[in-house]
DNA sequence: TTTACATATACGAAAAATCATATACGATAT
DNA sequence: ATATCGTATATGATTTTTCGTATATGTAAA
């Protein structure tokens, strides 16, 4: 029985991944993703100290990827790491996540915790 | 009991591995010797087809990052993956080099068999 | 000690990625 | 309708990365 690709699954090669790890702004915001569930635009840019049209931007280059899916509610639009991504992929931004947490903690701590944080 | 980093270890951020890993020749480099063990300059100028100028900087980034250890015999440089990565870059390596056999399929049939391959 | 071969580096040009700023879009509230 | 707020995109400038070519280094054989 040979390996199939499940329908549920993008197709992302490697280096289309780890292009989009390559830069600090996409690689927190995905290892974030990994802790966080889900984050909106504006989570990011206090969390990340940056400007809102940077941190729209480097989303943009995520979805084109389909690394993470958005979902508008009301006036703000949410983030998460895409469902169907290849189990690899999953594993790599987890191993990732769970061992880098330093890389991260300074911009988990910046995020405003109103609900579920 | 806190967790210690090893001293055997290389200190590597995960945002230096993403970008080692975000160009082709160097990628196809890293994935091929998680599959082979060890290459010289040669079988990568043969396995991908490049000039060996270029090979030899990407090799030169990748000792830069301590990603690969570099051993003279005679005349010849021969490169392996540094043993002492962290656990979790080695993990992200051999994870994408053997759910991404494809990738370097071609690279891997291009590499001439005198000996151990 | 010259020659040949494998590999490394220097250098400027070309290409790609990133950025700040301005502006457009979509949703809600007035 | 108008204003406001959160988010997205366009544009041109800047920075970073990559590349081809030439050349340097190191080893070994002649």
């Amino acid at each position: 029985m040979t390996a199939s690709v499940s329908s549920k699954c993008v197709s992302l090669s490697p280096l289309s991944l780890f292009k989009c790890l390559a830069e600090e702004t996409r690689l927190k915001t995905l290892l974030m993703l990994c802790v966080k569930d889900e984050l909106c635009v504006c989570d990011l840019t206090e969390a990340l100290n940056l400007s809102q049209p940077k941190i729209s931007r480097h989303l943009a280059d995520l979805r084109k990827c389909e690394l993470v899916a958005d979902e508008r509610r009301g006036k703000w639009v949410y983030y998460r790491l895409n469902p169907a991504l290849p189990a690899w992929a999953k594993e790599v931004l987890h191993l990732s996540a769970s061992s880098n947490a330093e890389y991260i903690k300074d911009a988990l701590n910046n995020l405003k915790c109103d609900t579920d944080c």
